[in-house]
DNA sequence: GCCCATAGTGTCGAAAAGGATACCATTGGA
DNA sequence: TCCAATGGTATCCTTTTCGACACTATGGGC
């Protein structure tokens, strides 16, 4: 489990922002969800979209959105392994906050223009 | 400033998802952008609708919002103190990622419901 | 036997985030 | 003089997050 940023999230009308924000913000966890909204991928798929992230880091964050209900984790019983992530249903409720986010950080933030993948 | 949990962002596409949340993922950030949304708040008027938050922790979430230039802070030459916090221009734009957030949190976290202010 | 591919795990340390507590500054009123 | 209101600041500590590095497991091919 990640992260407990806030213990409960029922004492007024914005801890629901909260709430959200506690299962999406380890680092790494937006930008995987976005990727995986285009599709299943490998491990190293999406190890490989990201930069500099270390196997370590990106296992742990997968780990943890597994554990939230916002990924699953499918593996194949072969040599050389195979795991292949998705979005959960659950996760594929979270695609118009993903886009959010990614709408403003393109249009607000200079450095983060969006480039072809 | 905040902490940077990147460096850059000009990394791939969904970099901007990760460069958005960089600005909002502070603990109580969201709540407060949230409450800001309705108008103009006092120091302790925002106070008053977070539990639990100390003072020491609020004042530098607000002044970390403040210096990314999603909030304005207006200090006024008066006995008692008065200082008024307004979402900026910029943070406005906000306002759909914190109305997505909300929204997701409202209907997929249990202990998030919507309470009256 | 060695190397490759894949997807990890273990361990420890550094850095960052968050928190507790006490204290501070100003004017105005009693 | 003391207390109230407001909005902080200083200091130190605790907890969490992140990262570096090394190692692991499996079968297949050469």
């Amino acid at each position: 489990m990640g992260r407990t940023r806030h213990d409960r999230f029922d004492c007024s009308p914005g801890c629901a922002v909260e709430a959200t924000l506690s299962l999406i913000d380890g680092k790494w966890k937006g930008v995987v969800l976005y990727h995986l909204m285009s599709g299943t991928l490998r491990f190293n798929e999406i190890r490989r979209k990201l930069p500099n992230v270390t196997q370590r880091m990106l296992t742990n964050q997968l780990r943890e959105l597994e554990a939230d209900g916002l990924i699953t984790r499918t593996v194949f019983a072969q040599v050389p392994p195979r795991v292949d992530y998705d979005l959960s249903e659950r996760g594929r409720t979270l695609e118009p906050v993903i886009l959010a986010l990614k709408n403003w950080g393109d249009v607000n933030m200079p450095s983060a223009g969006s480039f072809a993948a």
